[in-house]
DNA sequence: AACAATACCGAACAAACGTTAGATTTTGAC
DNA sequence: GTCAAAATCTAACGTTTGTTCGGTATTGTT
């Protein structure tokens, strides 16, 4: 296995080819589901051979890993970015159809639901901390439906962290049945969603 | 194979058996994902050999086939019977209330969403016959939402698929986040849910 | 140019998979 | 009890899987 918290930041080719093998492994595990890819897969998508990818990675769960890893994170920095961009004097309601808008179009992107189901199978430790970036990413629309409520936006009476999960599960459901060559589009869905979320359907 | 459209209606030995294979591969999908069930286990779990099973069925996706056919059948019946029980002359809503505390009902019972993964993998033929039955099972929801807008009782200006579609989706990923042990049982989720659909939670 | 360290190849491994086919037992009708 | 049909067993088959390992290029430094 090449250099690991060695002293040297340098570029090293192996660097290149794991960032390579993630990157791959990513778009694989997307496309198709997570158990469909063998490493002789991705191996050949890197154009490299089967028996080198464990000079970068112990073992194929690790890979599962750091492609987990790179996910979660990356889909907590978009929909902060989105809720940046908002900003941060707007409504909070306003910045929780950022938050659910840019969830949306990751998970689209990213086929999400369909890597959620590979953690059972992860070691127990890898799992424990997965599953603490997941609930870091929850805290995100907690935090803005909790804002909303300090600020007399919402009624009372209904239960704050069921309610979120509602929503969020609506949305990353919506990553199986969307259908990128309908009318509809994301931010079509996002806003649908808000608006049942907000003023519901009855009259 | 034994008896396929015979006339004789009697209950052969064969009978018992392929209907409790049916019944331990349904328990085994459900517990584990689809991919990791394998011929081996399924037989082991119904006390039976290995290849014995290619007596009942002609391959594994014929098994998969019959456990998701009796799957969205009886989800279909669970939900039809809650509606009914509702009685035909009560509200649409109160009659969505309950098909969608059924369909909570039977995912949390038989983690549905985790088998729903495995249909990429069909055959194209068998994949098609049950997108229908999908189809069919979403139609139950969609009568109930057409028959709320017809009698006056909903806002205008939404897409009542979309919202349908929203609305099945955050049940079926509660089967993802739900806990049995907490306080939440599943009427209360659809409670919940029920009534963000209706009155919304913004002031 | 020379030489370690690095990065990768390529062939093999054991295990597990779905599946098959012949032998063997169990069943039900006479 | 007999005997054919039905149901199951048993032992293998060919693949594919994740993984290992000794060898071979490639790389960067001197």
């Amino acid at each position: 296995m090449p250099s690991e918290k060695s002293g040297k930041d340098r570029i090293t080719k192996a660097d290149r080819t794991r960032a390579r093998l993630i990157e791959v492994a990513t778009r694989l595990f997307q496309e198709h589901g997570s158990d469909e890819v063998t490493v002789r897969r991705i191996a050949a998508a890197a154009k490299i051979e089967a028996g080198s990818i464990y000079y970068h990675f112990s073992s194929r769960d690790q890979i599962l890993r750091a492609v987990l890893e790179r996910g979660v994170g990356n889909a907590r920095d978009e929909v902060l970015g989105a809720v940046a961009e908002a900003g941060a004097d707007s409504s909070p309601l306003v910045r929780l159809r950022a938050a659910l808008g840019a969830h949306l179009k990751y998970t689209l992107r990213h086929h999400f639901s369909s890597r959620l189901k590979a953690i059972r199978r992860l070691p127990k430790r890898l799992r424990d901390q997965h599953m603490q970036q997941e609930r870091d990413y929850a805290a995100i629309f907690a935090g803005l439906l909790a804002e909303a409520g300090r600020k007399g936006l919402l009624q009372s009476g209904f239960d704050p962290s069921v309610v979120r999960m509602l929503a969020m599960g609506a949305l990353t459901w919506a990553a199986e049945w969307y259908d990128p060559e309908g009318a509809m589009t994301p931010d079509d869905i996002a806003d649908e969603l808000m608006r049942v979320l907000t003023k519901g359907i009855a009259k």
